[in-house]
Order: C-alpha cells, then sequence, then structure tokens
DNA sequence: GACAAGAGATAACCTAGGTTATAGGGGCGT
DNA sequence: ACGCCCCTATAACCTAGGTTATCTCTTGTC
C-alpha cells in the first residue's frame, strides 16, 4: 500500500507539471523514503546544517526564514501540502536557510544524491525538476516586487491570495473560503511589516469582511474581494509549458 | 577565431562552476550564437514577449524589472559581464520580467531547445544548470531580507558590497576600489526607496568616504567599510558544490 | 487545574523614509 | 552652440508604519 505510486508524494507533485510515463513513477517512488511526523514547532533543518537531501510535504505547513544578528526574523517562504521544501539548496554544501513545522506535518525524504539518478535515466524528470524551480523563482521575484513596491495592506492581501491560489494546485477542495495556519507575527516576518501593523491591518480587512482573526489560524472569507486590494495578476503562477520540449 | 573555446561567453561561465572535458565545451559552443551589440537603454525583451531563449552577457550591464500599475518599477536583479540572463524565465512560455541595457552591451544567445541536447548527453553540464540556478535564487533570498528587514543605509551598503563580489567572480581585477554604471533611481528601484532617499543616503556615504558619486555611475572607494555598514555576510555567494557528484 | 508562554487587540507616541519642489550640471542630438 | 532631458542635490514637510506598553484570551504543560 505503502509503496503504491498514487500514494507517493513526489510523485503526485511531479504528475502536477506534466504526465508521467509508467517507468518515471517507478523511479521516483524508488527513491523516496517513507513519510515521517514532525510535530508543530520542530525544525527541520537550520541554516549551516549538512543538506543531503530535500522533502515532499505530505501533510502540514512549514515555512523557511533566516535569523538576523540583531534578532529579527525574515520568513522566505510558506509551504504549503503537496510543496517540495529545501530544493532551493540543491547545490549548497549546507543549507541556507532554516525550516520549520507551522503545524503538525509529514515529510517524505528524498536524498540529494539520487538526483544523479534522475539527470541520467529521465530527460522528462529532469524538465520537471527545472520546471519546479522556474515556479519557485517566479514566486520569489513576485514576493520582492511585494515587498519593495507595495503597502500594507496590498503586501497581506496579495500573500494571503497567492497562498490561496497554491493551495488549489494540489488541494483541489477550495472555493472563495478558506483558513490558513498562519500567526500574525509570521506573516510580519514574511512580508517586514511589524506584527503589531499585521494586527492593525486585519482589523480593517475585518472590518471590510474580507477575513477572520483565530488563533494562529485565519480564515479567508472573500478572496475575490482580496484580489482587488492586492491588484493580484496570477500571471507568475500560471502553470509552467508542459511537455511541449519532451 | 571566433569559434575559439576561449572566447565563448557561455563556456567561460559554466567553466566557473567546474572543469569541463572537451566534449561539453565543444557541445556548449555548438549551441550558443554569436555576440551582438545592443546600446544603452536598449530593452532585451518585455514581460509577455514569447520566451525562446536567454543570454550571456558578454560586455556591458543589464536589469532586469517589473513595472506596476502605478507606475512604479522594481528592479529584480542587475546582471554584470558574465551573466546569464533569463534562465528564470526557463520554463514559462512568456518573459515574467523585462530586461534593460544599463550600458552599451554585447550579448550572445542561447536558444531554449537546445538545452535538450545538454540534458540528454552531458551530466556535468546538467548539474552547472542547477548550480546555476540555485545561486541565483540564493541571490534572491538574500535580496528578499535586504528589502524586508534592514534600513536604508544597510539595504544600499549590502547590496552594492554584493555587486563587487559577483564582479570579482568572472572579471578578476577588483581590489578595494571600482565604478558602478547605476544610477540612483535604479538602486531605489531595486531596493524599495525614492531615489531621495538614495541620494540622501549616499551623501553621508561620502561624507564617511566610502563612496564617490557621479553620473549614472559610482565609485566604491572602501568595500571593507560597505561591508562593516552592512553586516555582510558572503555565504550565499559561496561556489556551489562542484563535482562531487559528478 | 494552575501556570507559563504564546497570540492577539488596542492605544500613544515617534521616526525613517516618502513626497514635492527647486535648482544646477552633464551628455547628447541636431 | 543650443536646447532638452536626465541625473543629482537639497530643503521642507508629511505619513505609513515601527515601537513600547497593557490587557486579554488561548493553549499547551506538569
Amino acid at each position: 500500500m505503502d509503496n503504491d505510486v498514487d500514494n507517493s508524494c513526489i510523485v503526485k507533485h511531479f504528475k502536477s507539471y506534466a504526465t508521467l510515463d509508467e517507468k518515471d513513477q517507478q523511479l521516483l517512488l524508488s527513491l523516496e523514503e517513507g513519510p515521517r511526523a514532525w510535530p508543530k514547532n520542530t525544525i527541520l533543518w537550520h541554516q549551516n546544517d549538512q543538506s543531503d537531501c530535500f522533502y515532499t510535504l505530505s501533510k502540514g505547513w512549514a515555512c523557511s526564514f533566516r535569523e538576523l544578528k540583531d534578532g529579527t526574523r525574515q520568513v522566505l517562504d510558506i509551504y504549503v501540502p503537496g510543496d517540495i521544501v529545501g530544493l532551493r539548496e540543491f547545490s549548497f554544501q549546507k543549507r541556507i536557510t532554516s525550516v520549520i513545522m507551522l503545524n503538525d506535518a509529514e515529510l517524505c525524504a528524498f536524498p540529494r544524491h539520487h538526483l544523479d539518478h534522475i539527470f541520467s535515466s529521465s530527460l522528462m524528470l529532469c524538465n520537471i525538476m527545472f520546471m519546479i524551480t522556474s515556479r519557485d523563482q517566479a514566486i520569489l521575484l513576485e514576493r520582492l516586487v511585494n515587498l519593495g513596491r507595495r503597502s500594507a495592506r496590498e503586501k497581506l492581501a496579495h500573500f494571503l491570495v497567492e497562498i490561496s491560489y497554491r493551495l488549489q494546485r494540489t488541494n483541489a477542495r477550495v472555493e472563495d473560503h478558506l483558513s490558513l495556519p498562519l500567526s500574525q507575527s509570521v506573516l510580519g516576518d514574511a512580508l517586514g511589516l511589524s506584527a503589531v501593523h499585521v494586527s492593525r491591518t486585519f482589523q480593517e480587512f475585518r472590518r471590510e469582511g474580507l477575513l477572520k482573526t483565530g488563533n494562529s489560524h485565519l480564515e479567508l472569507l472573500d478572496i475575490r474581494g482580496l484580489e482587488a486590494v492586492a491588484g493580484f495578476d496570477a500571471f507568475y503562477l500560471e502553470p509552467p509549458i508542459s511537455d511541449s520540449r519532451s
């Protein structure tokens, strides 16, 4: 059962980019380790740790961050179920970020040296790897725009809408309403805002009926409304070109 | 002469990551087009253009940016001689950024579909491709930290020091003093600052003997001093692991 | 079930950096 | 040689968002 192709985190993820033939699926499957539980707030790795594998997040949420000397923190990315964590650090011997669980989560490890098998035996998988990192970069670029040129209201709205789009990709059941396990300080640290100001801004959003706030947890009530606040354009999340080069 | 491996932009770039055997060098060489001149301020491509190749910047400087509806601009990256431009957009059919020349420049095109040859015939080249995108991502991550959590002084100092490191990589002759073709408004747009505030901050830096300002052009006089202002740590530029997996 | 620790709301106050305006200088096209 | 435009400097003024401080409400722990 556990060896079933349909249960594999990484096979599922790769399939969302292009169709895989049986051989590729088996190859991926054989190289991935089974899922393991990681409770909320545990550190998956620290900056400077040896970097020898990446993970697929089969359940739960996580985020990567960097701590500065002055004690502040910059959250670099948020990972939702189905995401690949750590591909970024691929060619560094040591991790260049830290990753923490936002949630009770479950991860499947994928030893990095197994990538050799992939590169040498499947052009398709190799291409998909590039698609994944490419989409990843596109998200980072948009985050730069967000941090550099938008107001607090826009930053928050944009970030939340982006996450809702990313959730839709692998977790089908999202319409116009969904809830995220994100505290206000995580959001502040992701967007270069203070937690206090996130709270202030959420008060406005609440009054406008855009969302509800809970405890380390918030509920988006009106995603279209948030898109309007952010001036959101999803072009940068568009599914990358698929098998045109296969 | 033009077909000489030692003159090829892309061969030079790839060699800075790992040693290439003769076959790999010839392969790269055969797939790259000769250099072509691009005068200052010309647009290499616009957002939404068809994306069918990337380039190596053999001479001159360029930057990628995105324009927002409100007329502001976010500069996403600055390219120095030797850099690869456009690898980011690899798996998007349309460009997701625009690129403009900061300088009279010279570029070699590399048609994207040629990557198939590379992936299928050389494990080494495939690995180097990943190293390049990986380092690229590391730079973006650090830029996020810069935009999210640092003061204007720190942002500017950090950015300038980073560029001086990147210059050293492919352009050997940089000691403690070098000059960059960057206007204050480009810097502002890259760092989420107003051009006015860049000017104010440069006035301080000038008084402190850190740099000299010119016309669309500035000269770093004391790189160590700037590193101190920024609290700079070059770990994220460290040469990625090389042929450990070859 | 008590307590400590984290998460959020809200208010008062403050400052880094944005905005607008003016003016001078250099490079470039004709 | 003229004129234009872009780049830069600098000053006066203003505001978005940071900081600090309290209080409350959860939640996880022993």
